[in-house]
DNA sequence: CGATGATAGTTCACAGGTAAATCATCATGG
DNA sequence: CCATGATGATTTACCTGTGAACTATCATCG
C-alpha cells in the first residue's frame, strides 16, 4: 500500500464513480519526477543555481556550440521573457557570455564560460547518479521494460519529431 | 528515436565518460510530467485556477472534511507561507472558506464551498482522462506492469509511509 | 495560577516566471 | 532602395512562491 494507493482509496470513497485506475502511472509518474527534483535541488542549492537555470546550461553543454536566444527558448519550452532573465543572472555569475549574432544583429549568441561549462560537468553526472539510485530495486531487465514502456507513453503525449 | 535518446546521444558526444542510460527513465519521467501538465493546464486556465490551486482543493475534496492550514501544508508539501496566499484567492474566488478552529484558536479550518467542490468534481476526472489517454498505446497487462515497475521506483525514493 | 517556551498561521520582503507592449533589426515587394 | 510588415529579444507590470520575522494562542512547569 504505497502513497497512490491510499490516494485512490479516498478518491475511491468521494467519487466511486471515477475509474482512478491510470492513476497507478499518471500520479506515480508525477510523484517520482518531483522527488528526484527534489532530490537534485539541494546539489543545486549547494552551487546557487535554479533548476531552470541548469536547464540553460545542459541545452548550452550538449549542443556544443554557442545558441541564439530562440534556440534556447524552444530547447527549455520557457517563453522569451524567462530566458531573458535567467540569461542576465546567468551571465552576472559568469556562467555564460552573450554576443550579438554577427549576421543577424537582432539575434544574441549566449555561449557557456569555463566555469559554466565545468559546473555542467559537475551537476549533470551528479543528477544521473541520483537517477541511477532510484532505480536500485529493479533488475537490469526491469529497468530496460519500464524504459520501453515509457517510451510508448511519452511517444502518444508528444508525437512531434523535434 | 524518440526525444530521449536524441539527447542521450549529444551527451554521449559531449561527456562519452558518463552513463547516461538512467536518464531512459529518469529523463522520461520527468518530461512525461511536464507534458501531462500541460495539457491539464488548459483546462485550469479555463477555470482560472492554478495547478497549486486544484492541489489545495483536491487535498480538501479526497479528505472529505474540513482541514487544518497545517494538515494541507503537509499534504502538499508547499510552505505555510505559500498555503496562507493561495487560501487567500481561494477564498476570495468563492472556493474554500475559512474559519478559527473551536478547540485552538490558533488554528484555521478549511473546508471546501459548494463551488470549490464543484469545480473539484469537475477536474479531477478530466485530469484521470488525460492520464487514460497517454496510455492508449498500452495492452491491460502492459499497464499494470508499468504501475508496478514505478511502484517499486517510488518506494525507494519515498520510503516513509504516511 | 502566571511565566515561558512551543506551536499555528500570517505578514514581509524579495526572487523568479510570464503575457503584453516595446525596441531594434531584417526582408520584401512596389 | 525605401516603406512596411515580420522577427528576435528585451522591458514592463503584475503575480506567485518562499524563507524569515512576527503575532496570537496554547501547554507546561514551578
Amino acid at each position: 500500500m504505497d502513497y497512490i494507493e491510499r490516494v485512490r482509496a479516498q478518491w475511491a470513497e468521494r467519487l466511486p464513480a471515477v475509474d482512478t485506475s491510470p492513476a497507478d502511472v499518471g500520479a506515480r509518474v508525477r510523484r517520482i519526477a518531483a522527488l528526484l527534483e527534489a532530490e537534485v535541488s539541494d546539489d543545486l542549492a549547494a552551487r546557487d543555481v535554479t533548476r531552470a537555470e541548469l536547464d540553460v546550461l545542459t541545452a548550452l553543454r550538449r549542443s556544443g556550440r554557442p545558441l541564439r536566444a530562440g534556440e534556447i527558448t524552444t530547447m527549455t519550452g520557457s517563453p522569451g521573457a524567462s530566458i531573458t532573465k535567467r540569461l542576465d543572472r546567468l551571465e552576472r555569475a559568469g556562467l555564460v557570455g552573450r554576443a550579438v549574432h554577427e549576421r543577424d544583429k537582432r539575434g544574441v549568441l549566449v555561449a557557456l564560460t569555463a566555469e559554466g561549462e565545468a559546473l555542467v560537468d559537475e551537476l549533470f553526472p551528479r543528477q544521473i547518479e541520483h537517477e541511477r539510485a532510484a532505480l536500485a530495486d529493479l533488475s537490469g531487465a526491469e529497468r530496460a521494460e519500464l524504459g520501453r514502456l515509457l517510451a510508448v507513453v511519452l511517444r502518444r503525449l508528444d508525437p512531434k519529431d523535434y
